[in-house]
DNA sequence: TAGAGATTCGAACGAACGTTCGGTAACCTC
DNA sequence: GAGGTTACCGAACGTTCGTTCGAATCTCTA
């Protein structure tokens, strides 16, 4: 799994070099190189600071001292800051993506794959969670082309999580918003950054059905509650 | 309501004047005087560019453009930047838990004051979209003294949602972890800065009615969902 | 209306920022 | 082991940052 951008970018010619590309490579395969190894180091490095301080408040003189690395021997491996948070976002984007349609195969029943999804987001959120916090706390920070690269990603996510959501309200002849339920079920599963502690909370397991307990009882379950006026209507 | 703080800082000896206070007052109480009208429209000018880009990535420039005076000008209203956002956290959160405080009064019906809780807080955060997502964006931006200060705010904020789910679940005879419940609500709610559009999505109250009804039943209904477990045990 | 304090400003400070450049060392292939 | 490519670095560039300082103006009271 090369974590560049094939198209654009080779080891060899990397770069702002537009010297003529001399490949590495094997067959037609871009291989997982030095250059992607060393790469998806100074990514992980990246996301830990961009966690701790923020995309903005992190520098680039932090990343360098974490990764051992001098300041300008960074720019070898990516073209700018904003390019970084962008192959940051977009390689954990697509992992998880990755991972859930490949769990997704294996179930029929539409509970069961809404718990499959809950279950994939938070076991990677938890396995991940300086790169999910990049991706979830600076997802307005990337503009023009890369953010609208990611947003693409996110739209992405989401009809997924609709499709699966719709798919069960039909199954079981409900009636709910989609929208209002995914986004719901975003907000529980994304703000786990925030306060998630390994060593009082529940780990991603238990923790991805407590949550979808909750949730799918609520939307599963008839309105029956109607909202009692607390005041006379004057 | 005077917008500062009135122990350390008066309009008259207001920032690093250490020359004696000749308070601005009216027998005990010190009045919205043009200082904290003026000092509000900062504040409020200031949340709109911390919210659009971030704590970090705005400039006092920024706002000494915005607000319409001078650079040097703005600190004779606060003393940092960092003084700036605590002000904006501080009075954000203080005004949403009094409002809140003074509609529980209406109601001594556990439910219906879980509802208040979720109504309460969404409609000041749509009335206040900027403070809130400043509020909820930059909550790990403060450090030491007034960081700590925030939290514990926060703190009482979330003990005043435990307290109020807790009575609930002891009314009804129910059982769940009263801290998942509690962060599953907030994610919910907190989440919502992150999508609500005005133009495509319900107003404060429907939006409040919609995820209390969610959140409720997924509450108040008993566990009866056991997960099945997609693989069998190999 | 004189004077004291509150308010505002232009200009500048040192520090930190992202990025670039020319060069050196390490590596791989033949 | 020569030659070309890859990997890396020290030093610096130009810009922007938060903050300060002394002076000018405005406002209110006595």
């Amino acid at each position: 799994m090369a974590l560049q951008n094939v198209e654009t970018r080779l080891p060899g010619a990397p770069l702002n070099g537009r010297k003529g590309r001399t490949a590495l490579q094997r067959g037609e395969e871009v291989m997982d190189s030095r250059f992607d190894r060393r790469l998806a180091k100074l990514l992980h490095h990246a996301a830990q600071i961009f966690c701790e301080k923020g995309y903005e408040g992190a520098s680039m003189r932090d990343l360098s001292r974490a990764a051992g690395m001098s300041l300008a021997g960074l720019y070898h491996y990516f073209e700018s800051k904003e390019d970084l948070l962008y192959l940051i976002q977009k390689h954990t984007f697509r992992t998880i993506i990755e991972r859930l349609q490949e769990k997704l195969k294996e179930s029929k029943d539409a509970e069961e794959r809404v718990r499959i999804f809950i279950e994939n987001h938070l076991e990677y959120f938890l396995a991940n969670k300086e790169a999910m916090k990049v991706l979830t706390h600076e997802d307005e920070t990337l503009k023009n082309g890369r953010g609208g690269e990611i947003r693409a990603i996110k739209r992405e996510y989401y009809k997924i999580c609709l499709d699966l959501l719709e798919e069960l309200r039909r199954e079981k002849g409900l009636q709910f918003s989609g929208r209002l339920a995914v986004l719901g079920l975003f907000g529980m599963i994304n703000w786990i950054y925030t306060w998630h502690n390994p060593r009082v909370d529940l780990d991603a397991g238990e923790l991805a059905e407590e949550m979808s307990n909750l949730f799918l009882r609520g939307v599963l379950n008839p309105a029956k509650t109607k909202r009692k006026s607390a005041k006379a209507d004057a």
